[in-house]
DNA sequence: CGCAATATTGACCGGCCGGTCAGTCAGTGC
DNA sequence: GCACTGACTGACCGGCCGGTCAATATTGCG
């Protein structure tokens, strides 16, 4: 695929030239996917000869594996504080949608690398993410929704795990989907992520028939 | 005379070879993405020599867009029933729900195609999914849903565009995240998308508070 | 039948791929 | 000065890539 890159933003000099590296294979990867970046496009990226990126990484399989893993770890990291979230449950359900949704939106790269692979790697990658990456984050989701209806707070019918899923895909599917939404003439929160989490956790809240 | 292939599902003889070449394809695209996928592992695949493909296909980026445009008419022409429906508000959406969710699995092939162009031909292709392929269905639910709220079947607050938004995008995320969910222990509807289907519905109906 | 159009092919091309290698160079300890 | 090390490089390799071409098999039609 031609994908003519802008300016390699990353110059000769500044940070260690294996940082340059995995800064440059970060966005490459998650521009145009494995097979459609070259060592050579990731080298010249980042202002090094493409025998200094073999130097430091002893294949391009390896190269892809590091990016993937700094990458799922600064993913990781980031709903952490999911639990310390206090107040009802109804509070910590907003400010989850919210704080979820900015996260993913807020390195995109990170997103569409990992969305990527999954896409790539099938089920055997799948398996690893459910349960080297989100596998805490979700089952700790999960178990504040069970909590929370074994307290009355959540209606007695739910799977937690099926609202936690909702919540997830919603965002998930608002980030990779943005860009054909905005071309629906009826949809008009593709620019107000805050908007759209609001009206998700309404939604979701309250169902969307009348007399609640 | 071409003797037997050895291994490839598609032998040399059966429909014509454009329409095998298309198959295999259409097969390898969706499995690996354009750039992984060459032109010799096409040919072979569909039982023919790499020129031939050339012969009938004027370049490779031509037979991609051909089997992407293949792919969206099948996928476009699936919803069309959706309009018929007749009855309440509440039974179209699980109608349309449950129709959604089969239609993407049952070829996955071509959801796995057109998930992975809108993943690496960015905003433009996007676009012109928008406008060409997903415009009118979307359209046709949103007004849908409009009316339906008009006549009071629909909370006021609701914004159609956004409920349309939600019930899609479940069940995309449903299929795409399956090999992932799959392995949470909490989650038990993986392999059951009716059940899925009839739990999003029910959420998205009455909501998750108690006493509706 | 003859004959043109079409379908199909193997051989081939330049170019880029991932990867290797011999060697240069700057720094460091002695 | 010297030996050693690790970062770094340009030149190079075999192999596959998308694509071309002249030649051959196959078909359809008068």
């Amino acid at each position: 695929m031609p994908l003519v890159e802008p300016a390699p933003n990353l110059s000769a000099s500044g940070p260690d030239a294996v940082e340059r590296i995995l800064a440059s294979a970060k966005d490459l990867f998650a521009e145009s996917g494995f097979d459609a970046v070259s060592m050579n496009a990731i080298a010249e990226r980042a202002g090094v000869s493409k025998a200094n990126v073999f130097h430091h990484f002893k294949s391009k399989d390896a190269l892809y594996l590091e990016v993937l893993k700094t990458a799922c770890n600064e993913s990781g990291s980031q709903i952490d504080q999911l639990g310390n979230g206090s107040g009802t449950l109804v509070e910590r359900l907003r400010d989850f949608s919210q704080l979820h949704l900015a996260n993913i939106l807020q390195d995109e790269k990170i997103s569409r690398l990992i969305q990527r692979d999954l896409l790539e790697n099938g089920p055997q990658r799948g398996k690893e993410f459910a349960e080297q990456v989100f596998g805490q984050n979700f089952a700790s989701l999960v178990n504040i929704l069970r909590t929370g209806q074994k307290k009355g707070e959540l209606r007695k019918g739910i799977d937690p795990a099926m609202l936690a899923t909702l919540l997830i895909g919603a965002d998930v599917f608002f980030f990779q989907s943005r860009e054909v939404l905005r071309h629906f003439p009826d949809v008009g929160f593709t620019d107000t992520p805050g908007s759209y989490s609001r009206m998700l956790v309404d939604i979701l809240l309250h169902g969307i028939l009348p007399h609640p």
